[in-house]
DNA sequence: CTATAGATAATCT
DNA sequence: GATTATCTATAGG
């Protein structure tokens, strides 16, 4: 179709000095560290794309993780090697995508929440059944939708196929605080957010 | 802007 | 049987 992002499509790339010579150590990286470095990270699948401005991290020893109790059938994924796509059913509507990272088979993911679009727009608008630029991607469950990201892309490999990710080529700013949505390991300040977006879900860090 | 109820089904106890 | 990494619609300030 389009040359040029079909190019785009089919890598990880790096976009500054600052970052490792390969863009995939980054998924070594503990949860925490890889949930701050995606802030500002260009995300693609298919036709749709944009700047992540929202993420949460999880880990084994984080009472809130799906990998918590160990491995099961739903989160296998997250067992499984880094750089590569954990997707689950939430609420039994809304599906969820994170990366998979740390050391492989440590049990760690950082979960999308929200994306500022920028690419393939009509077709988000049409499978939101949104037309409010804000509303496409402000929210783990309407990035995914908009994205087309069901359980066919669990366990997809980043940078293969027609999902890419691009990290920022400079650090953006970042603000901290509590995970959304969670009873247990509320203490930890693992969810990071683009400074300033409207773009990211509420409540407003700063 | 915040607060809340209800939907909905896989997963886990 | 209870919980859940959510969303929408609605009501009120």
């Amino acid at each position: 179709m389009l040359a040029g992002r079909q190019r785009l499509a089919n890598s990880v790339r790096r976009s500054s000095a600052l970052l490792p010579q390969d863009p995939r150590d980054l998924f070594l990286l503990p949860a925490p560290d890889l949930a701050r470095h995606l802030i500002g990270a260009r995300f693609e699948v298919g036709e749709t794309g944009g700047v992540l401005v929202e993420t949460e991290a999880y880990t084994r020893e984080d009472p809130a993780s799906h990998s918590f109790r160990g491995p099961s059938a739903r989160n296998r994924s997250m067992f499984g090697p880094p750089g590569r796509l954990y997707v689950y059913r939430s609420y039994g509507i809304h599906w969820c995508v994170n990366v998979v990272c740390g050391a492989p088979g440590s049990g760690q993911a950082v979960l999308l929440r929200a994306l500022q679009p920028d690419t393939g727009i009509p077709r988000m608008e049409e499978r939101r059944g949104v037309r409010r630029m804000l509303d496409l991607c402000r929210g783990p469950g309407r990035l995914a939708q908009a994205m087309g990201i069901d359980l066919s892309l669990d366990g997809h490999p980043i940078g293969e196929g027609d999902v890419a990710l691009v990290f920022p080529p400079t650090p953006r700013a970042v603000a901290t605080g509590q995970r959304i949505g969670i009873s247990k390991g509320v203490e930890r300040p693992w969810r990071f957010v683009l400074a300033g977006s409207p773009y990211a879900s509420p409540p407003r860090l700063g």
